[in-house]
DNA sequence: TTTATTATTTTTGTATACAATAATTTTCTA
DNA sequence: TAGAAAATTATTGTATACAAAAATAATAAA
């Protein structure tokens, strides 16, 4: 419901927000679905059911399928339709990669330009998530520990990093629902705490070591082998299968 | 017509490529034309006129200016239509410096993976783009200048990145077309032969400092001051105007 | 029974029609 | 004549219709 910063397109003129926001609306719908696991990776998002569901027509529900196909987390293929993307290990570890240089620029501008009501703001904002965890919230949890990093990008105040940001937070969220081994996180809340703490001090290089470490263990909680199928089915069933006839036994 | 990397969306099947890239043909043409200023910033894009100019319905104009929205390269204002982008002072420093970091990154990156076939492609491009400025084909160079920022982005090997970097390559360009003041850029070829040479050299500390110095000089080139009509107007007209009779003198 | 081919159905891509909103022109009044 | 109000025109937002492609089902042949 409240998300961060739904488009930034339109601040002005709340109260015209019926018509125009009927998109955005969905929108938020569909990404809130997505990032929740309501809707798993590789599923179908067809047109005219999508469009009965949210009562209206193809024509909006396209817009919407577009705009979260070039935020990456659906995947249009021309005369097949759009699916929810199913990003592969080496994405996944392109976006973690991407967020560790972002947010260490982030961090860089936070911790200069930051003000005792950021901190506070930031803490708050961790008690949430805190909580959440407690209470066993998972969807709460998900939304809450992806917007720690956006407040803080908001603190750093560029908007255009706030952007590219936004969506590496989306889709790190759907690479976990797809890689995530095991068990939960154990509590990135006490790692998100300890970056504030840095940032309040001032001590900016320790700020940025715990974020890297922040992201690289959300990286290495994931399970990024290469079993996508094929190979893996060819390995698994290691004796030669039926290719249609030629070239039987040459490797 | 030859720009790097379309949409990176459709790598596969070049033989059908008629019905699905109408999209992309209309979307590149209408890049090229905003980047090489034949459409101002500022301009109204009609959705009937580039209709009959292309000669395809409202549609498929919409999904395409509904994309260059996305990529920031155009602003659609709700029931007033779409313009393209006209980026203020504040977001062209916001690109700038989201272009040092990410840059930055890349450039660490490529150090690593640099191969001697990298460098001779990159030595390729700087030549060509000299050629271009020697020969007064200014499109042409201020396709290549860019080019050569994603080439470098491309040996990174990191998509994700190059993306971004992709982005911000085209708003750079609509933002030099806004506040470029006086005179071209000296010649950035030298600049970008220099990086090159860091990196081949695999002297990372060097080819960030000089990349870095090269993005600042493209930003102080900008006449970045706000004078957006209205408060240039109340400064132009320094003596008081009628504002309704009150508070004449308090200031 | 299995496979290949054909026919049917479903779904996407595009054009068009209509409704709602904004921009423009005209008309009316002071 | 200047300004305001109303009517007209143009443009965007949305729904629907039709064409093209893909997916599915059905039929026929081996």
């Amino acid at each position: 419901m409240s998300r961060t910063a739904p488009t930034a397109a339109l601040t002005e003129s709340n109260s015209d927000s019926r018509k125009t926001s009927q998109n955005d609306h969905i929108y938020e719908e569909m990404l809130d679905a997505i990032l929740e696991q309501r809707l798993a990776p590789g599923t179908k998002l067809s047109e005219d059911t999508l469009g009965e569901i949210f009562g209206v027509s193809r024509t909006v529900i396209r817009t919407v399928l577009q705009r979260l196909s070039h935020e990456r987390i659906v995947r249009i293929q021309p005369n097949r339709g759009a699916f929810v993307s199913e990003p592969s290990p080496e994405e996944a570890r392109e976006v973690l990669q991407a967020r560790r240089l972002i947010e260490e620029g982030i961090i860089r501008a936070a911790v200069r330009k930051q003000s005792p009501a950021d901190i506070k703001d930031l803490k708050c904002a961790i008690a949430e998530e805190r909580l959440s965890l407690e209470t066993g919230d998972h969807e709460a949890w998900v939304r809450l520990s992806g917007d720690f990093h956006l407040k803080l990008a908001e603190i750093a105040g560029n908007q255009t990093l706030s952007a590219f940001l936004r969506e590496l937070v989306s889709r790190t969220s759907l690479i976990i629902v797809q890689y995530q081994k095991g068990t939960l996180s154990p509590c990135s809340c006490d790692e998100h705490a300890e970056i504030i703490k840095a940032i309040a001090a001032q001590d900016e290089d320790r700020a940025i070591a715990l974020m890297n470490a922040h992201l690289q263990a959300c990286e290495d909680q994931l399970n990024l082998r290469e079993n996508d199928t094929k190979a893996d089915l060819y390995s698994i069933f290691s004796k030669p299968v039926k290719t249609g006839g030629k070239s039987r036994g040459a490797m």
